[in-house]
DNA sequence: CATACCTTTGACCAATTGGTTAATCTACAT
DNA sequence: ATGTAGATTAACCAATTGGTCAAAGGTATG
């Protein structure tokens, strides 16, 4: 029954979303996938082939939720500055509820760059540069961004949020001995991020240290 | 023999690190270790009883390496700044010496995150703190450095550095499409992010924008 | 030469694991 | 009722893999 199936599937997918991103394409075990999803293994390979295929499938997913949470920044009607606020909110809040996804996502990529440079073929990065530029080209001048330390400064940006997630269990255990908590120090980071990046790319104004 | 002893057991430790680096531990194979250290498998398990064993040297190894990199900053006798610079310039350095460090330390860091904790237990990192801060008590207040967002510029910084390793593979795909290469990219970080830094943590002037 | 001790090896084992298969079950159409 | 097709399962398989063991090799000592 089409209804059941979809329920099925459904659940399988899920299981396998967090059992992938708990353990790895390495650490994960089928049996594990099909033991949360309350059904047999070989049903697992009924309804996705290979273990290949079921860690492809969830990936791809993956990665489109995170796109698709990337994007909404291009279109949002702000100033650089706002826009830079309103990302880090926005994208801190988000791995707030998917804390795990940043170490996922890096590992896999280390372990199978193939991998995740094919899905990244079908995203033109160009022009989401050329949209943001076309944007904000008065603004870019008042700032330190050119063509050619863009890359630096998207990149710094990122890391800064991305960062601490992927590397939570060490920054736990240091934060521990100076007795700080990450949620709250993650909390405070979305305010202070964006005053972080805004301060950085401000220009300096010659002549006043 | 003594002299041979240490030469098979550097040999297997020296093929257990660059195949636990690239593989990480779930990946790793007994197997791999002993062919590329030219030797049999079981005795492997004559030096190291188990693959847990092995690998928890291998990764101590690595983490007091690293370590041993970082304090350094702490003796020089710079300016925060000249510091800063001084940290970029050695810290990339050091990554692009062993560019697959980052990702496999924070995977491991995901995947065990009781082991690193207790190697972090031998760090004194607030003593850390209270050095660098008596090193630089003036200079601090000069920039919007307080004990309260400490952790969050440490943290900052070292992000702008590790993160591009770590997600090698996915900025290497990004740049694809741009035109960049990232060795170049990294290159041209050593300076950028120490400028993007000390900007950053730079007091605005009132009344300059 | 013999003894003793450490190193090295090939063969082997038990457990795990991804994947298969044949049989059973369920729902529905006739 | 009955046949049919898809869903589900238990049992099983082959390959991989961490780990063991008894035997063999080598070397220094007496």
């Amino acid at each position: 029954m089409i209804e059941i199936e979809k329920q099925t599937e459904e659940k399988i997918f899920e299981a396998a979303t967090e059992v992938f991103v708990e353990k790895g394409m390495d650490g994960a075990r089928m049996q594990d996938i099909a033991s949360l999803a309350g059904i047999n293994k070989a049903l697992l390979h009924y309804y996705f082939r290979t273990k290949d295929q079921l860690f492809n499938k969830v990936f791809e997913m993956i990665a489109a939720k995170m796109i698709a949470k990337f994007s909404p920044v291009l279109d949002e009607k702000l100033s650089l500055e706002e826009k830079i606020r309103f990302f880090y909110k926005a994208h801190i809040k988000f791995l707030q509820d998917n804390p795990r996804l940043p170490g996922f996502i890096l590992n896999e990529i280390n372990r199978n760059p193939a991998r995740i440079k094919k899905i990244l073929k079908t995203i033109e990065f160009k022009k989401i540069w050329t949209t943001l530029y076309s944007q904000h080209k008065e603004e870019l001048e008042k700032y330190n961004i050119t063509e050619k330390n863009l890359p630096q400064i998207m990149t710094s940006i990122v890391s800064i949020s991305v960062f601490p997630f992927a590397a939570r269990g060490l920054l736990e255990g240091i934060f521990d001995s100076m007795g700080i908590d990450f949620d709250t120090y993650m909390e405070e980071r979305k305010e202070f991020a964006a005053e972080f990046v805004i301060r950085a790319i401000t220009k300096k104004v010659p002549g006043v240290s």
